[in-house]
DNA sequence: CGTTAGTTTGATGGTCCTCAAGCACTGTGG
DNA sequence: CCACAGTGCTTGAGGACCATCAAACTAACG
């Protein structure tokens, strides 16, 4: 058990301010409360009343609403590091269902555990709201995706995104990242269907930029890839260092 | 000057919890520093390192992410009561820009006196961060409508939802709302052109659902309304009494 | 009374959806 | 061992929805 084994989500946050010994320990403790859960089965349900959120350390989830004709919107993903259902404490009811991508570990926080780490620990309690603030910040650029970029551009930016956060964690580099989301899961996001995510995404492999293909994403021209997409990852707000 | 008086926002936190005498005088003192904008001149551009937030008491206002191509996405419109950059409060810079759509009053609030504020008083901290949570899902709702939606579905549910949201602050009721946006700003929110946003508000007109015309948003049957758009105003979080 | 901002309507075409079918791979049970 | 079902990927054909281009109209305003 050596000192660098640390949860993703201490990696995440220790980019945005450096953690002292007693801030570690507090978020470690919130991890010790750890559950399991099986791909495809629902974690949580919209309309649910949910008392608890969830710090993901292994797996990939994602949020979703579903609509009344059966269609579905996927909101979010959420990686390793990442917070589930932080919105729901305060609200009365989840907006929204969580459904695990593969079989996933997690750590479950309460309300109560949640607010006496902010009482001991203001620092840790500003690094988190900065990680809520940055999600927050994702979604909004979702929004614009889907409302103004067409398709290519579209999946494009989603895959740079994906990889940015990914890096941040240790799990993507400008190179590449293994990628568990289906073509499905990928219309469901960017609000296209599955026929044409698979259109897209040869067009993207023939034009030489990137490939997603057998799990696996691999950038061919990151520079090019980013310029096309128009990414300017500063609302993900982590300077520079991690892939520049 | 009686006690009635009091302003948008406190009225909308009402909603949430009853506020105590304290509370409210801590609330209404958020107040002090007022500010007026003329419309069409931005507030805050995106890029910029933002220290303060501001609470609207009149008028509304966007906020939007402009593309290097030259098209805008209307991220969410600000109506009295509403917090205005709040997340850019944790976040470096402002990820987006503000405009102000007709002359507004509005409250600067400096970070430290919100932090003092919270610190005084819990109840209102949580009721600050209950509005936060609303305005996220609300943004969580619109990347839906426009992910999912057709056009003539995402202007019915979007100007349902302006409803609900106007009628918590006394500004709307199920007969309708004054509304000073144009058919650009509607065109520019739900990711549209805005010679379709003309012929779907007529299509709507047609059907007997509702008019929007001369500034003036009127409900002609809104069951059938609520229906057609699929609207469940639950993530509003608003529960009751103020629509039904 | 010309200018500007906003609304309205028509014509044409592109992006992306839907329907349909086939393929590859995996796991399961006869 | 093989039939079979299930899941995910791939490609084609036809069509709907909505964008773009163009132009006329109204109202407000200096």
């Amino acid at each position: 058990m050596t000192s660098v084994e640390h949860s993703p989500l201490t990696r995440k946050l220790s980019a945005f301010v450096a953690l002292s010994e007693v801030e570690l320990a507090v978020l470690e403790r919130l991890h010790q409360r750890r559950r399991s859960f099986v791909a495809g089965r629902d974690m949580v349900h919209q309309g649910q009343t949910a008392r608890a959120a969830y710090i993901l350390s292994a797996g990939w989830v994602c949020s979703y609403k579903l609509q009344a004709d059966g269609t579905r919107q996927i909101v979010d993903f959420q990686v390793p590091g990442d917070f589930l259902g932080l919105r729901s404490v305060l609200l009365r009811t989840s907006d929204h269902s969580f459904e695990p991508i593969v079989d996933i570990e997690a750590a479950e926080v309460l309300t109560s555990d949640l607010l006496e780490a902010f009482a001991q620990t203001p620092r840790l309690a500003t690094a988190i709201l900065w990680a809520a603030s940055r999600d927050e910040a994702m979604v909004v650029e979702h929004l614009v995706g889907i409302g103004r970029r067409d398709a290519d551009a579209r999946m494009a930016h989603f895959l740079l995104e994906l990889g940015s956060r990914l890096a941040l964690v240790g799990m993507g580099s400008k190179e590449g990242y293994d990628c568990p989301l289906t073509q499905y899961h990928l219309a469901d996001a960017l609000g296209l269907s599955a026929v044409h995510v698979n259109r897209v995404l040869r067009q993207l492999r023939e034009s030489g930029l990137v490939t997603f293909r057998d799990g696996h994403v691999a950038f061919h021209d990151y520079g090019r890839l980013t310029d096309f997409a128009d990414f300017d990852p500063e609302y993900l707000d982590q300077t520079g260092p991690l892939l520049a």
